[in-house]
DNA sequence: CAAGAATCCTGTCAGC
DNA sequence: TGCTGACAGGATTCTT
């Protein structure tokens, strides 16, 4: 479920249990998630400590004395739990466990395994090769109506399929853009090469502000971004089209020719839209 | 080359 | 209640 709100929150959720503790047990518990653990994982985890945080697109990067980056990608189905530790502590799925040297426990659950880890240099994690291709951050300068402009230059594929592209902007995933589209009034139908101009100039903003109202949203749900249940980063959220199908849409004035939120399948995804609001 | 389909895997939910 | 099929928030890899 996890896209770049919930990767933040996660990772802001790490950070505020991890940041300067030493790993003082690492385990392994099975060979691969959707590729192959990295050789002695384990062993390069145990007894380094912990120094820092940071996101790339929905990959979360934490940073480790002795010169490596776990590199952290929580799939679709990947989730963080942290806790106590307390004895005979088992969760299905749960293929990397933690404890720290405050008898903290880490886990990473993931039941579908389309989640990965992996170690990189951390003066080199931007060459890793999962994060070299990678477009620019959403919430970042180099994010502009100049560089999505640029991006989707001849591109004829719809803009809701371009925007999932992790080489023109990265980070945005199935949920946010729908209602990013939505909010700047663009149907996802549209080629994305036609997105410019003022539709370009409306879109940009849109997609900032969804992000960060849902981080803000998470940041201010939860203490120390952890649930009750010790699951890091999830929260509820009032979404304006996702998931409502046949709904009557809330940018619509009640009544008139609005068939309500509409859902459509494109490159496989479901995609929610009104066809009225969005042109 | 660009664009779309197939793919990895398990859990959940709607419908019968 | 149990079974079946559709579907799930990702992203790479394969085809066309």
């Amino acid at each position: 479920m996890p896209e770049l709100p919930e990767v933040e929150t996660v990772m802001r959720g790490l950070a505020a249990r991890l940041e300067g503790r030493t790993i003082v047990r690492a385990r392994v518990n099975r060979p691969d998630l959707r590729w192959p653990m990295p050789a002695g994982l384990a062993e390069r985890l145990t007894g380094a400590q912990v120094l820092s945080f940071r996101r790339r697109a929905k990959y979360i990067l934490m940073r480790l004395s002795g010169g490596d980056s776990v590199l952290l990608h929580l799939g679709m189905s990947g989730r963080m739990l942290i806790g106590p530790n307390r004895p005979n502590q088992e969760t299905l799925h749960e293929h990397v466990v933690l404890e720290t040297d405050e008898g903290w426990r880490v886990g990473f659950v993931d039941p579908r395994r389309f989640g990965s880890i992996d170690l990189v240099r951390s003066d080199a994690e931007d060459d890793h090769r999962l994060l070299s291709g990678l477009g620019p951050e959403p919430l970042g300068e180099a994010f502009s109506v100049k560089s999505l402009s640029a991006a989707l230059e001849g591109k004829k594929t719809p803009i809701k399929s371009a925007l999932l592209d992790q080489k023109n902007v990265a980070g945005l995933g199935n949920i946010y853009v729908c209602e990013a589209l939505f909010r700047a009034k663009i149907s996802p139908r549209r080629s994305a090469h036609t997105v410019v101009g003022a539709r370009a100039a409306r879109l940009v903003p849109e997609i900032k502000a969804t992000l960060e109202e849902a981080i803000a949203a998470g940041g201010s749900s939860l203490r120390d971004y952890v649930q009750p249940d010790g699951e890091l980063g999830y929260f509820q959220h009032a979404w304006q089209v996702y998931g409502r199908e046949n709904e009557p849409c809330p940018g619509c004035p009640g009544g008139e020719a609005c068939a309500g939120v509409q859902r459509i399948v494109q490159s496989g995804r479901s995609t929610f839209y009104c066809p009225k609001v969005q042109r």
